[in-house]
DNA sequence: AGCTGTGGCAGGGAGG
DNA sequence: CCTCCCTGCCAC
């Protein structure tokens, strides 16, 4: 087994575990033969905080201490304070000095360790270490979702209301089974009760629900508390633990409540959709109810019922909320099915228990992958470094204009492979541990790679499939690890190095593309579009030329076929379309695709791009002409035109930071004051301009898209044809001036004439390169420990 | 409270 | 009109 990835070794697993009086776990595994073996293991790993049980003061006193490379995240695993001092003062008195310095054994710590609580040690990890071995199917996953009462005319319930109350809560699990709890039947107090029982038998590993940390469990706790109830929902009846978060102004508890259950993992689907979606920003909300849609998870005949009809419905016909909140469990478990495959096998490598995982960013993975090692090989950890990476990929737009045909070429794992091949690494990695994990991540990967292509069992593959793709976002994180300014590990100059590299490489391919008469079109970070040159036809020579690309490039970079287009329409840096060999067009970059147009804009662009890269010229003319219609007629439904806006920082903070002059007045949250309703970080506003200027300041002619009424169209036709404009001009390269001008222009359709009108293809002049020394040094800010 | 990075486009508003 | 700054969203 490889110490690195401790936890990866799938022969064997854990069936028992036992404590042995001086705090030992003597473990019990079964080998992949069925034979039984024993082993007495130290219990190897402790929960890895960033220091929340030291208060700032006290953390900085410390960091400043021990100078140079520091112990305090090791002394911040102590889940007490008597612990912790306790340590910190043994540590000295061994060492008979008053500060640690460099890489002071840590033989001491490990009898120091001892003094945690084992129990709760071993409960927090059972995740990592008693799932290890065993498949996503194999585990238990219980699904929960309340219904709460709402005393009118509040919003939101609020546990501490008086008369607000959970009235149902559903429960699910992954063997078939459903309950309800029925608040009609039971008074809150039994229904708390009957929760307990029915987790102490079921014993789930796992507790799935969507939000259930801030708003499920918060709630449920809270009114088990003023019921004066213990709720032991954890393994061998432990009481569920509340890490009330400190928030500076002291509002919404639920946002900053972290909530732990001895025994059990839980698995919020909010997050997991939240994590997806910060990856690949498509979706338009994080609810349940979209994201099951989304992910095409949704059954026909699903009961559907606004949160803020819930109250009344239980006043006046409790039913259907039954099958509503069966339906909510039953989403939760296939959401989960969908998302938590990957964290749950990415727990045998990182240390963390199945939740925390599910839970950790990228630089929080590698951290603790890294902090293992040197704890394990009883060396100190490194100091971050101050100051700021200060370059980054390689973008460069050649030709504007519609062109193919297309190949796309890039570099595989191009940051990886560099930090590989040059041994880029950490200075402060005096162990050599950041190459040792990414080459022994990178090898699992493949091997997890080529498990997947060669099993035929569906349910097997996909199993493969998601921990190396889980494997590749964590590998691909160990560039970001690097110039993250709260890493311990963090390396500036390292950074620098990889994307230097990186940018080298990149145009050593644009050269050689050049060099053999193709034509490049467009260049990101690690690929190239590029019209290949006229010899090379058909897929089998285009593949002979990317590997003529690979040939070039240094010892262990490979230049991969990414893909191949009929046609491109290259419109500016990261901004471009494409047109496939089987008609699909896809479209990239936030001035041709953003959420924060109006919808009827998405559309006009994406059909505008269409028409074009089909040579359809007179559609393009038809489409304006019909998009103004439209407009001035007010035939577009509001959600058409309205804008879509999330609130970012609450209303109150907004008034008076307009009010210092801090910041501007927006449109979004003029129309949720004017609303009178209470509005909370994170909601979304959707607003219209109206007024008849076309150049209307939005945000004192803006009005909620719920007021607008399809018998008084209020909207401002001669900003929306205004706006419809803006967006027709971004297709004002593509034409002769006078072509353009004809296309998009509101003459009848017959004394339009597209012939002769062709797509014009331009070539954009280098930018005149700054030499360093004009441009000034960058300024680094202070570096502060907040 | 928790957080992987840089590069790039566009829109709104304020002020010259 | 232009420039600057800020924010949002996106590509890699």
């Amino acid at each position: 087994m490889n110490p690195l990835l401790y936890g990866h070794n799938l022969e064997e697993r854990i069936v028992a575990v036992q404590q042995i009086d001086d705090g030992t776990m003597r473990l019990h595994f079964r080998g992949k033969d069925g034979l039984s073996s024993r082993d007495e293991r130290f219990y190897p790993f402790f929960y890895l905080t960033d220091g929340r049980y030291l208060d700032d003061f006290e953390r900085k006193r410390w960091v400043k201490k021990l100078e140079g490379h520091l112990s305090y995240q090791y002394l911040c695993a102590f889940e007490e304070w008597p612990a912790m001092w306790d340590a910190v003062r043994h540590v000295l008195e061994t060492h008979n000095r008053e500060s640690l310095t460099k890489a002071d054994s840590y033989a001491d710590l490990d009898t120091l360790y001892l003094n945690t609580d084992p129990v709760t040690q071993f409960l927090m990890q059972t995740g990592r270490t008693l799932f290890k071995g065993m498949t996503f199917e194999e585990l238990h996953r219980i699904q929960l979702d309340i219904e709460t009462y709402t005393s009118p005319p509040h919003r939101f319930s609020n546990p501490s209301r008086p008369g607000d109350r959970i009235i149902l809560i559903a429960l699910s699990d992954n063997l078939g089974w459903s309950h309800v709890i029925d608040g009609k039947k039971h008074s809150e107090k039994e229904m708390l009760a009957e929760l307990a029982k029915i987790l102490s038998e079921k014993d789930p590993d796992v507790i799935e629900g969507h939000n259930v940390i801030g708003f499920d469990l918060s709630y449920i706790l809270k009114r088990a508390e003023l019921n004066e109830l213990t709720l032991p929902l954890g393994r061998g009846k432990a009481l569920p633990k509340v890490y009330e978060g400190r928030t500076p102004y002291g509002e919404i508890p639920f946002e900053t409540t972290a909530i732990e259950i001895p025994g059990r993992q839980i698995i919020d689907t909010l997050l997991l959709v939240q994590g997806y979606d910060s990856v690949k920003r498509a979706m338009e909300s994080h609810s349940l109810k979209y994201a099951a849609k989304y992910f095409g998870l949704t059954s026909p005949d699903r009961t559907y019922i606004e949160g803020d009809k819930i109250s009344w419905h239980w006043d006046h016909d409790p039913e259907p909320l039954k099958a509503y909140a069966l339906d909510d469990v039953n989403e939760v478990r296939l959401l989960s099915e969908h998302l938590s495959e990957t964290p749950f096998y990415l727990t045998r490598i990182v240390p963390g228990n199945y939740g925390h995982v599910a839970r950790m960013g990228s630089a929080a993975k590698i951290e603790s992958l890294m902090v293992r090692e040197y704890i394990r090989l009883k060396h100190s950890l490194p100091h971050p470094q101050e100051g700021a990476q200060t370059s980054g990929g390689y973008t460069n737009v050649f030709q504007v204009g519609v062109l193919g045909p297309i190949i796309h070429a890039d570099i595989e794992s191009l940051y990886p492979s560099i930090m590989v091949t040059k041994e880029i690494a950490p200075a402060s990695d005096t162990n050599k541990v950041f190459l040792s994990l990414l080459k022994e991540l990178t090898a699992t990967r493949l091997e997890a790679k080529r498990t997947a292509r060669r099993l035929k069992d569906p349910v097997k593959k996909s199993r493969q499939e998601a921990m190396q793709s889980s494997l590749k976002i964590l590998i691909n994180s160990f560039y970001g690890y690097l110039g993250y300014n709260r890493a311990l590990f963090n390396d500036y100059k390292a950074a620098d190095a990889v994307t230097q590299t990186g940018q080298q490489m990149l145009k050593q391919m644009i050269d050689h593309v050049e060099k053999r008469g193709g034509k490049v079109v467009e260049v990101d970070t690690d690929g190239v579009f590029f019209v290949p040159p006229e010899d090379v036809e058909g897929e089998e020579r285009e593949l002979a030329f990317v590997q003529e690309l690979s040939d070039v490039m240094p010892e262990g970079i490979t230049v991969a076929l990414d893909g191949r287009y009929r046609k491109m329409m290259s419109y500016k840096k990261k901004n471009y379309a494409l047109l496939t060999y089987d008609e699909r067009i896809r479209v990239k970059g936030s001035s041709l695709i953003s959420r924060s147009m109006e919808r009827f804009a998405r559309t006009y662009i994406h059909s505008c791009i269409d028409y074009l890269l089909n040579n359809d010229i007179e559609a393009i003319h038809k489409l304006y002409g019909e998009h103004r219609e439209a407009i001035q007629g007010h035939k577009l439904a509001v959600a058409e035109f309205a804008r879509v806006e999330t609130l970012r920082d609450s209303l109150e903070q907004y008034e008076q930071q307009v009010a210092t002059g801090k910041r501007n007045r927006s449109a979004a949250y003029e129309v949720a004051l004017a609303s009178g309703k209470p509005y909370r970080v994170g909601d979304r506003v959707a607003y219209y301009i109206t007024g008849s200027d076309p150049n209307a300041r939005s945000f004192d002619n803006c009005k909620s898209a719920e007021e607008w009424d399809p018998n008084f169209p209020d909207e401002n036709v001669p900003y929306y044809l205004r706006r419809l404009d803006e967006y027709s001009e971004k297709f004002t390269d593509f034409f002769q001036p006078q072509d353009f001008r004809a296309i998009f222009s509101a003459e009848e359709l017959f004394s339009f004439d597209p012939r002769g009108i062709v797509p014009l293809v331009t070539p954009v002049p280098a930018e005149p390169s700054e030499s360093p020394q004009d441009s000034p040094p960058r300024q680094f800010g202070i570096w502060i420990d907040a």
